[in-house]
DNA sequence: TAATGATATATGCTTATACGTATATTAATA
DNA sequence: TATTAATATACGTATAAGCATATATCATTA
């Protein structure tokens, strides 16, 4: 049984925040999500090229810290930056990107991501 | 004998820096440092009251991972942010400050420091 | 050179992170 | 209901971070 609590009017800690960003791992699934909006677990899986577990672990724990919001479809869980973060967050993704779009690493997750067969569409529009 | 190994056009890994700030204690020097220009450890341990050496530590992993400069000026050394970040790292920087400005245990770190007597000045220009 | 103030480092310890592997859960479908 | 695909969690382990305290180093001044 899953006892999700939901804490709501969260402050979001500068700290706690980084400490998301801070991980190689998280840092790349925040930046596919900027760009690409809504994806769902096996996506970021083939992208980033990581066991499910790993990227599912990271996935909670964005979660669990307000980051990510996420939102079952069938047999796919779709996450994407939770679009009531503070400001402040959400200028420092938007810059991330920026500065993480030129380099290869994450061209690479673009291009998997893009080549990937059978990708699930969201059907819930944002 | 200090060694002190300078790597020149370093690369900023952004997972690195946001580690760099997702620590309190960083970030609270950090954002001093954007605020103020440039102040040297005892400013800077008795704006946030915490003890010396782990101010110092912190510091010292700060300017290892090329966010802060340090400059020595007779018995004391003074920290600033290094000019030559990149870009989108000084936005963060700014970003974050102006995040934090208005939370009380900023303002309570700048009221420490201004209430500060003796507080030494660097002589250097920036 | 001795003493002092400012800063840095070492040591031992505790806690937090991240990982791989195995397994559980959930939803769809045969 | 059994099976399969997608996702989440548990567990044990290895490593990193952070801390307090003690001590070392460096520069200044008596």
């Amino acid at each position: 049984m899953l006892i999700r609590i939901l804490i709501t009017n969260e402050i979001m800690l500068p700290s706690q925040f980084f400490k998301c960003l801070s991980d190689e791992t998280r840092l790349r699934c925040i930046t596919l999500l900027q760009k690409e909006g809504k994806l769902c677990v096996c996506e970021l899986t083939t992208a980033l090229a990581l066991s499910q577990p790993k990227i599912s672990r990271h996935l909670a724990s964005l979660r669990q810290y307000n980051l990510l919001q996420d939102s079952r479809e069938g047999q796919w869980v779709f996450y994407q930056i939770n679009p009531s973060l503070p400001n402040w967050a959400h200028s420092i993704i938007k810059n991330t990107l920026s500065a993480v779009e030129l380099d290869s690493l994450f061209k690479n997750d673009l291009k998997r991501l893009q080549k990937m067969k059978n990708r699930p569409t969201s059907t819930i529009c944002c």
